[in-house]
DNA sequence: CCAAAGGTAGGAAATTTTTCGTACGAAAAA
DNA sequence: TTTTTCGTACGAAAAATTTCCTACCTTTGG
């Protein structure tokens, strides 16, 4: 027995997401970029992104080389299967499991741009095959 | 000066938000109400749910009508306002701000049902205007 | 009137999440 | 070689969230 795992399939948590989102963008990275790439939006202490990352890792949400001493982070599970997930999730929580009711709100909503909106339109066209 | 209100338009944490379920889908409600609907899904003592309610109402998420012994709790704010607002950090933080990512994989998911996909698509269609 | 049932208030404990201090090892620079 | 820089490990503090204990008040039933 060598490692100690934690098996349970634990959603990221606020600070884990940020990371997430990084690693998703930039792909597999090594703290000094994720941490980086935080301090452009607020300050963080390095070995605060480390910690955060470790744990991340024993939570199986990131996947840790170790072969060089920097160690670097990759995705324990494609970026799809997490965002799909959340997204059940966000459908059930907020929606009451309603997708349609989200679409809706998505489309009334003035921040959706017009060229996204284009692009659902779009989207939908090609699902009538 | 009457009130101490906490001003910041906080987001609802978790156990918020399973509160705020609850009101979206049968209204105003006492803190019994409420509990007991928890109740059905897993066990909460009756004073961890009034606290909650307490804090909610500091927050601004919740209204709260003290006039008869029991006090009974409202929305401070529309469920499409908040909920529009969660979905557009969702979308920021999950999707990198693509709407149509997101929708994309609605669409693409086996959880959604047929019937939701058909919603969708007469929305749009009503949405050709 | 008295007891029981059911309500609110508020502090504090418990838990989870986030942050950082300190120790220590390896690599790079002087 | 010595010092400085940069990395990881890990425990524990700090902060945020969730839970519940205790006190006390009001209503209801006997």
């Amino acid at each position: 027995m060598n490692t100690e795992h934690n098996d349970k399939k634990s959603e990221p948590t606020k600070a884990e997401l940020e990371i997430l989102k990084v690693i998703w963008e930039h792909g597999t990275s090594t703290v000094r970029f994720v941490n980086d790439k935080l301090n452009e939006q607020r300050e963080v202490n390095y070995t605060t992104t480390l910690k955060l990352m470790q744990i991340m890792v024993d939570k199986g949400i990131l996947k840790r080389d170790e072969s060089s001493m920097k160690h670097t982070y990759s995705l324990a599970e494609e970026e799809q299967e997490t965002t799909a997930h959340l997204l059940e999730k966000f459908v059930d929580n907020v929606y009451r499991g309603s997708a349609s009711k989200l679409v809706m709100q998505l489309l009334g909503h003035k921040k959706t741009s017009k060229q996204e909106l284009q692009e659902i339109k779009d989207l939908l066209k090609q699902l009538e095959d």
